[in-house]
DNA sequence: CAGTGTTTAATTTGAC
DNA sequence: GTCAAATTAAACACTG
């Protein structure tokens, strides 16, 4: 039954009616252009480079950017700006890319339904236009990942974050509390994560978030829905990298036994708890909350363990640059790096460089000089154009240029990749 | 108090 | 069908 169409039922009440992936809309992308993955890009093809103002330190926009201070962003020029489009190779994907698909495209194919092989049955439409709000054939560790890997400081507070997601993904302006404990909830359940803390200088509320260093490249069977396995420190790893503590006493001490997870898990795996059906009985709710809460906040956040930790200042001050494309000297996140240098000390780069699905690097490096191009290839191919599009793409590169100020507009002007849906091809029509 | 973080639980969804 | 990842919901603690 239905079962397609489930999910955010309530919600669509921009979808006029359709269904979600179904019939009527569905993400088309234009993957093709070439790597791995960057079908991103076609997705977004623009979004909007408005600098969506912002970005405090560290968001950039989604896709600003570009390339040039001083005219950037904010305008929008083109709706699908140049921009975006990047490649973003997702390195690591492109090394075991399966069986395309599609013909050339190698992994993830945005397109709704494909992505992945195919999520639930629906066919791709070749011609299917986007739409507006449909939701993004990312999930949320996705969007997480990639909105920290756009940042310049690789790192992003909650409230960034979601701001980044909301810019790009008009989508999620909708239901915001709904999305929004999710996110917190990946943020904190996932080991992917960790948590920077703050900056005395920095006043604010939550810590940073960034990717640990270790996370690799979680999708790199391309496709962003779900991950093959999902990324666990063998347990305290998280808080370590960050920084020591966290949650690794609780959890850890108490069930981590098993490997990740093991928690209680007996099988590994499990993630998350493996309660459901066994301890479903116990009485469900409530005794599990309150303990969970209790503990929870006790472990609270690591004290600022090393010296390296925090982001250094710099590294949130404007830059002064705006950055070139091409330099990609890499991102400031050193900061970052040096909180995990005791875990890896090498590279820590290297690893997203090459092996992260949205690494930045690649964006970076190596489309600098052709992100010129206006589109990427209106390919039509079978699935039309607007596709998906790395919403990092661009963004990387812009690096904050447009720091804060601007910002309205991102909301309502539409900053979002969709808008290069949209603008793209439609060529249905 | 609102926002941020944690955690448990239930359910949905995708891969095998 | 099973298992695991993802989503959603909600309780609760901590912080600014």
């Amino acid at each position: 039954m239905l079962s397609a169409v489930k999910m955010e039922g309530h919600e669509h009440a921009d979808w006029s009616g359709s269904g979600y992936y179904g019939e009527t809309e569905c993400y088309t992308g234009n993957m093709n252009s070439g790597l791995s993955m960057n079908s991103m890009s076609g997705y977004m093809s623009a979004p909007g480079m408005t600098g969506t103002g912002h970005m405090n330190a560290h968001y950039v926009n989604p896709v600003g950017v570009n390339h040039h201070p001083a005219m950037p962003v904010g305008v929008s020029q083109s709706p699908g700006g140049p921009m975006a489009q990047a490649g973003v190779g997702m390195g690591g994907m492109s090394s075991m890319s399966p069986p395309p698909p599609y013909g050339s495209v190698p992994v993830m194919s945005p397109v709704y339904g494909q992505a992945c092989g195919g999520i639930r049955s629906r066919e791709p439409k070749p011609y299917r236009r986007s739409y507006t709000h449909a939701k993004p054939p990312y999930s949320y560790i996705s969007l997480i990942t990639m909105a920290i890997q756009q940042a310049g400081s690789k790192m992003l507070t909650l409230n960034e974050l979601y701001q980044w997601i909301t810019d790009l993904f008009p989508f999620y302006r909708q239901n915001q509390q709904r999305w929004q404990n999710s996110i917190r909830h990946s943020l904190s359940f996932n080991d992917c994560f960790i948590k920077v803390p703050r900056l005395p200088d920095k006043p604010g509320k939550g810590s940073f978030w960034a990717l640990h260093p270790d996370s690799g490249n979680m999708f790199e069977n391309g496709c962003y829905l779900r991950r093959q396995k999902r990324f666990k420190t063998g347990r305290g790893d998280k808080e370590a990298a960050g920084a020591a503590g966290g949650k690794a006493g609780s959890e850890g001490g108490s069930v981590g036994s098993g490997t990740g997870g093991g928690g209680g898990s007996s099988s590994g795996g499990s993630t998350r708890s493996d309660s459901p059906r066994s301890s479903a009985s116990d009485s469900p709710s409530s005794d599990a909350k309150g303990t969970g809460a209790e503990r929870g906040a006790h472990r609270g956040e690591l004290p600022p363990p090393s010296p390296v930790r925090v982001p250094s200042p710099h590294l949130f001050s404007p830059p002064h640059h705006h950055h070139h494309p091409h330099h990609h000297h890499h991102h400031p996140l050193l900061l970052h790096e040096a909180a995990h240098a005791h875990l890896k000390p090498d590279h820590y780069h290297p690893h997203y460089a090459f092996n992260h699905p949205f690494s930045i690097n690649n964006l970076m490096s190596e489309p600098q000089p052709h992100r010129l191009e206006p589109l990427p290839v209106p390919v039509p191919g079978q699935y039309g154009g607007g596709g998906y599009g790395c919403p990092v793409s661009g963004a990387l590169v812009a690096a904050k240029g447009g720091l804060e100020h601007a910002h309205a507009h991102a909301h309502t002007t539409d900053s979002s990749y969709y808008r290069g849906a949209y603008t793209r091809p439609l060529v249905n029509s």
